[in-house]
DNA sequence: CTTTCCCGCCAATCT
DNA sequence: AGATTGGCGGGAAAG
């Protein structure tokens, strides 16, 4: 109650306060919304009533969270909650094909960050009313030799590779694949480019990469900072740092008590009859007899009785066999990771961004040890 | 000024 | 045809 932290400073009465709209915020209301152990499908137009926004709006949250399967795409305006219990393996899952793909890149031609392979999609089964029991297709007679000669000029593919979806699973792999913990998103974007980077590309996908980032930090898997050497904004991997979800993996900043509707207001104050052409407005009501008692503080009851194995996720990072259990230690290794891990990407320029990095871990990472090797929490 | 990023137009895609 | 999905970037708030 109370503790209404920072309201905006001067500013009487309801201003519109952008920062009630971020999709960091919604995704948070979102995620207390179904993060329900009783939550087995989510409906766009249900979310989106929920929470009172536009449906557009939804399909921002609803696609990066599909992408570290948290949820999955079941039918037209439905999806499965997967639950955060899903992120361990779908972050493994991309690790490894980041992985591949990254030495795989043989091809001299623009060998960009394509992305490919998507277990099961398409074919759903429309029967089978219950009965969640994994599909697992015998023998997936997936592509993974290419059935087609390359591909051309696929229109279709062109769009998928511009997906919100693809470009968070390639920011999550940025992170997951190399030992890069931090990065700012400039970088993030020149090294998903990869290629042409106009100042127009550039812009649009470091737009792209601010709408993945606050979904992320709202699920605390990165976190804002700055660089070591402060300045540049950069947003650091923090994954599932040894600590279980469930608990604790809603974000600060609740803003408004414990209402997780969005009132909307227009952007701009002058709304409304205005002479001439005024856009039209239409507030799709949508008809659903919603009221009931959806309000529920929750507040961080939620104390779960599954705790999440780790089961196949192992860290990778320690060098050492004798993994102390639980924790993960980051242990960089120098020597391997300079070696041969290092990814060649295309681009000198990446080359030296890369280099750049390695720098400022070295100096982070002797600084640390210095200190103690104690485990780096 | 720059960084962050909301809003919603409207084009692909799917019924 | 209509309904879903969801790129894309203008431009305004926040820093």
């Amino acid at each position: 109650m109370a503790s209404s932290s920072d309201p905006p400073p001067s500013s009487r009465h309801h201003t519109y306060d952008r920062k009630q709209k971020s999709l960091g915020l919604l995704c948070t209301n979102f995620l207390s919304l179904y993060n329900r152990d009783d939550v087995r499908v989510v409906g766009l137009d249900d979310a989106a009533g929920r929470l009172g926004v536009e449906r557009r709006r939804i399909y921002d949250i609803v696609n990066v969270l599909e992408s570290i399967g948290v949820l999955q795409r079941k039918a037209k305006n439905q999806y499965t909650w997967k639950g955060f219990g899903a992120i361990p393996v779908a972050l493994q899952e991309l690790k490894e094909e980041g992985l591949w793909q990254n030495s795989q890149e043989g091809g001299n031609e623009d060998t960009k960050v394509s992305d490919e392979e998507d277990e099961d999609e398409s074919l759903s089964q429309p029967t089978g009313s219950q009965g969640e029991s994994l599909s697992q297709p015998t023998g997936c007679q997936n592509d993974i030799l290419n059935p087609n000669s390359a591909f051309p000029r696929s229109l279709k593919n062109d769009r998928r590779e511009k997906s919100l979806a693809l470009l968070t699973q390639n920011f999550v792999k940025l992170f997951v694949c190399s030992n890069l913990e931090m990065i700012s998103l400039d970088d993030a974007a020149r090294l998903l480019l990869g290629d042409a980077y106009n100042s127009s590309t550039m812009r649009t996908k470091v737009r792209r990469l601010y709408d993945i980032a606050n979904v992320l930090t709202s699920m605390n898997l990165i976190e804002k900072t700055h660089t070591t050497d402060t300045r540049k904004p950069a947003f650091r991997w923090l994954g599932l740092k040894g600590k279980t979800w469930n608990e604790a993996s809603l974000s600060r900043k609740r803003a408004f008590g414990n209402d997780v509707t969005n009132i909307s207001f227009g952007r701009n104050r002058t709304d409304s009859f205005m002479g001439g052409d005024f856009s039209q407005n239409l507030k799709k009501q949508k008809t659903m007899e919603n009221d009931s008692g959806l309000c529920q503080d929750d507040k961080n009851n939620m104390k779960q009785k599954q705790s999440y194995q780790f089961g196949p996720f192992a860290p990778a990072y320690v060098s050492k066999a004798g993994t102390s259990e639980n924790k993960v230690k980051q242990v960089h290794d120098w020597e391997s990771l300079a070696t041969e891990h290092c990814p060649q990407y295309q681009n000198q320029a990446l080359k030296e961004l890369y280099s750049h990095y390695m720098e400022a871990w070295k100096s982070w990472y002797s600084e640390v040890a210095g200190k103690r090797s104690t485990q780096v929490l």
